[in-house]
RNA sequence: GCGAAAGUGGCGGAAUUGGCAGACGCACCAGACUUAGGAUCUGGCGGGGAAACCCAUGGGGGUUCGAGUCCCCCCUUUCGCACCA
């Protein structure tokens, strides 16, 4: 009875309870706030890892864990490598959701947000991620908002910050303003991909970013430890193009004033004697007037815009049938003043360059196909040289000629001139005559900031009737967000109507003044939040510039792919203008950048919909955090999408518990104490899980340094206790001290991944030191060193035989070892041998005829 | 349409520089221990074949002594851009 009494105890204690451990330690560490705080004033070399800050929405999902059990791998690894590590976290906790969980659950934002920060910071300590929380930034507390709104009066004194009536989309559903953005492929809303976005005018206000368009380009280049995909991704938004603006005088008729112009862009000005037509936007400004005498014209105009705004909603835009109409007048092509038709047509946009084109068939393929079906003249300007192999291509019958390899013909003075030289010489001439001028234009626009919501950053400015718009003085910051107010679906922002916020009076004349009720776009938070990291407390300034000096810029940034363009273009203007302010020394925010794949389920996103949404808190209390963070890792490269399959964790969970039991199994103070045998060689079986364990450091090192493909660090790790089960019943038998040094690497290599379980397995080694800061174990290359290999032989590139040399067998050994094998012998059989390749430490393949 | 990435067992994936394809894990099969096993341990596990061997990294060509890896063409999937003048 007693025996079996403690046959069962040896069962219970050898089974690795998860829950209890790691209960245990989050307990202990609780106890510790300081714990993972960064050092001020370090000697040591700085580490900033840093993931996207979450967005506090309720509850953590998968994504979450994997994006942070990455950083939080590379912090601990950062950590053990003897650097000052800062590693924080906050909240992007202003946004739309809070005002509509405001609605729904009759609940304030305010208290919503705080909620759901609560939720999601238990459910981060808990799978002990080592945030240092005494730098915590939550956007929405007035100590971060107001340096928002303290950058925002110092943009708007730069001239970075201006007012101007746009036309906008209107999110009918959101009741507010998306930027470009924010609007689908398919013209609706990224909230609500059903409901279509609109178009309305409103005064908004724009953070001029395209002041830095060209530097934000160029820097793209600096970025070589940013993933092409992502640079090339910016590249695209940021849009570039170099080319001359020209003006056509409009031909004088009717009331139209004679000095009246059409500024058109091009690319191509060497094709301007091919021009047969101007092509104006409908929304040209010019249009109206164009069409004013004509009724019929007007609705036809009329009639292409509201065909356009339909296309923009239903996604089509970019699909719809080239057509247009001509207004009957004329413009004056300042080259050869010749008379050219004014058109408008639906391919012309009017957010690009001037909205007008010229139009030049026989050299642009819109053109073309327009004036193919319009019947305009094609008129061939540019010819390929002779020689060229484009020469035969060519037929205007069927297709415009568009490279810009050829010689202009019936060009005027211009005629005989390779295109790219007649493009310098034109724009010069242009530039000269007064009519032009080279222009480089970018498809990235102003950042419109302007929200009618409730739940963001108040813009700072006020409006007087006497002295028009004024900022709020500095010393009045910030301008708190009022907590009592009524959230509707209405347009406009319910700040508006809320006398007490709304009227003031106006720090210049004393008069009375109304407030901006606008607030800011979420992504003015998330643009420079990581600075306020480095120095969270400050309540005279955003930051200390010195300390910035130190941190900056971020080591290693990580997160979801989705945010390539927006938060961190955004981001990386805010730093570029921070640093012309004189406050900030880095050109960028962040060295390197990482973006993980996306978690899905069974080939899908995770949604709600489709019921297949696996939580946090299931897995840690069905597996543990561990068991969560390392499957988050070990089931895919963390570049790629991972597919969550819950019998992929529970081989996690055996995993821990196996390393569990062999420690416990292990241990023993006879173990540690009993010496080595003296000066006799160890066993061969010593000698293979020694070079086990420092193969498996060099691995694991080697993937944190490199690659990131910490499946196959933790595959390696597996792999070292598979060998160690192995070898199990011997494990007495080998000396104490590599025993005593496999179990300590082995702990210390676990941590960055489960520190929960590395803690105890510590702990039961009887180690005094932190496992926080012990060091990260080193390996010795000749140890790692196979003393024995197997060596393939190939006949003719075929797999023969195998045979095992010493790791240092010289090429004629093995070569001879090679052709004596009985199968290789029979291969050869009645063959020539033409000659034997020998690669050192991987084959032999003997060529034959 | 343009651009990028990817395609390897039943599944996730490994093979970092051209050198033994399938590490590690899941699932599955067999065995051991057991009153029991949804615990644990051991072994097996790409396909064909009795075996020798043969076939196999989306398909087809090529370079090479040797190709998952390099080159060309094609197919599929995912992502980004999509009248940008």
């Amino acid at each position: 009875m007693a025996r079996e009494t403690q046959e069962n105890k040896t069962i219970r204690d050898e089974r690795y309870d998860a829950h209890n451990v790691e209960t245990k330690w989050y307990e202990r560490f609780q106890q510790d706030p300081t714990l993972y705080a960064a050092e001020v004033n370090s000697t040591k070399p700085k580490y900033y890892v840093l993931e996207m800050l979450p967005y506090p929405s309720g509850v953590l999902h998968m994504g979450h864990v994997r994006n942070y059990a990455i950083g939080d791998a590379l912090a601990r690894y950062m950590w053990m490598n003897g650097y000052n590590v800062l590693h924080p976290m906050g909240w992007d906790s202003f946004g739309l959701p809070a005002e509509n969980a405001a609605i729904s659950n009759n609940t304030p934002p305010r208290e919503w947000t705080l909620r759901n920060i609560g939720n999601m910071k238990a459910q981060m300590k808990r799978l002990g991620f080592a945030y240092d929380w005494d730098r915590e930034v939550t956007t929405c507390f007035p100590d971060y908002y107001r340096w928002n709104q303290w950058f925002f009066l110092k943009f708007y004194e730069r001239g970075l910050a201006y007012r101007k009536k746009s036309r906008v989309n209107w999110c009918p559903n959101c009741a507010t303003v998306l930027a470009n953005e924010q609007v689908l492929a398919n013209g609706c809303c990224w909230r609500h991909e059903a409901t279509p976005v609109e178009q309305r005018d409103l005064e908004q206000w724009f953070l001029r970013i395209t002041s830095y368009a060209e530097e934000l380009l160029r820097d793209l280049g600096k970025l070589e430890d940013w993933p092409e995909k992502v640079r090339t991704m910016q590249r695209n938004w940021i849009g570039c193009s170099a080319g001359v603006l020209i003006d056509f005088k409009l031909a004088p008729s009717g009331s139209l004033p004679q000095s009246a112009t059409i500024t058109v862009f091009t690319t191509r000005v060497d094709t301007i004697y091919g021009a047969t037509s101007l092509q104006l936007a409908p929304e040209h400004p010019l249009v109206a007037d164009l069409t004013a005498s004509d009724p019929a014209l007007r609705d036809q105009v009329e009639r292409m815009l509201a065909e356009q705004r339909k296309a923009k909603e239903l996604g089509d835009i970019g699909e719809i049938e080239k057509h247009g109409v001509n207004t009957g007048r004329f413009a004056i092509n300042p080259y050869n003043g010749e008379r050219v038709p004014i058109w408008v047509a639906n391919y012309i946009l009017m957010e690009y360059g001037t909205g007008a084109i010229m139009s030049v068939p026989a050299h642009d393929q819109r053109d073309y196909d327009f004036a193919k079906k319009y019947r305009l003249e094609v008129r061939p300007v540019i010819q390929p040289r002779p020689s060229s192999e484009l020469a035969s291509q060519v037929d205007f019958a069927t297709s415009a000629f568009t490279p810009t390899d050829g010689v202009l013909v019936n060009s005027g003075p211009f005629t005989g001139l390779q295109c790219e030289e007649a493009i310098k010489k034109m724009a010069e001439y242009a530039q000269q005559h007064g009519f032009g001028k080279p222009t480089i234009t970018y498809r990235l626009k102003d950042w419109g900031v302007s929200r009618q919501r409730y739940w963001g950053t108040p813009i700072p400015m006020l409006y007087c009737e006497k002295d028009g718009i004024i900022p709020v003085p500095e010393k009045d910051l910030p301008v708190v967000l009022p907590d009592k107010v009524e959230i509707t679906l209405s347009g406009g922002s319910p700040l508006a109507n809320l006398p007490e916020f709304l009227n003031t009076t106006c720090p210049k004349c004393g008069g009375a003044a109304r407030r901006e009720t606008d607030t800011m776009d979420t992504f003015v938070d998330s643009s420079w939040y990581f600075y306020r990291y480095a120095d969270a407390h400050n309540q005279r300034a955003p930051f200390d510039s010195n300390t910035i000096d130190y941190w900056f810029p971020i080591d290693q940034y990580i997160g979801g792919v989705e945010h390539a363009i927006l938060h961190l273009i955004y981001s990386r203007f805010w730093t570029k203008v921070m640093r012309d302010m004189g406050i900030i020394k880095n050109d960028e925010p962040v060295k390197r950048l990482f973006t993980q794949g996306m978690v899905i389920k069974d080939g899908a996103k995770m949604s709600k919909s489709l019921g297949n949404v696996v939580t946090p808190d299931t897995m840690v209390e069905r597996f543990g955090a561990d068991a969560a963070r390392i499957y988050s890792l070990f089931a895919a490269p963390p570049d790629r999408d991972l597919d969550w399959k819950d019998s992929g964790i529970e081989g996690i969970q055996r995993f821990l518990g196996r390393v569990y039991r062999l420690f416990v199994r292990n241990i023993s103070p006879s173990l540690g104490t009993s010496a080595d045998p003296d000066g006799r060689r160890p066993s061969a079986e010593a000698r293979q899980i020694q070079r086990k364990l420092h193969q498996t450091i060099k691995r694991v090192s080697d993937d944190f340094q490199g690659r990131w493909h910490f499946n196959t660090s933790i595959s390696a790790v597996m792999e070292l206790v598979n060998q160690l089960y192995a070898v199990e019943d011997e494990i007495s038998k080998l000396p104490a001290k590599l025993v005593a040094q496999v179990e300590k690497s082995l702990v210390l290599m676990l941590a960055p991944f489960a520190p929960y379980l590395a803690h105890e397995l510590w702990e039961m080694l009887g180690e005094e030191g932190s496992l926080l800061r012990a060091p990260w174990p080193t390996y010795d290359p000749e140890l790692a060193k196979e003393e024995e290999i197997e060596i393939a032989v190939q006949v003719n590139g075929k797999l023969r035989a195998r045979i095992i040399v010493a790791h240092d067998a010289g090429r004629d050994l093995v070569e001879q070892r090679a052709l004596s094998h009985e199968k290789v012998k029979a291969a050869l059989a009645g063959k020539e041998i033409v000659k034997v390749i020998v690669v050192p430490g991987k084959l032999v393949n003997v060529v034959v005829r």
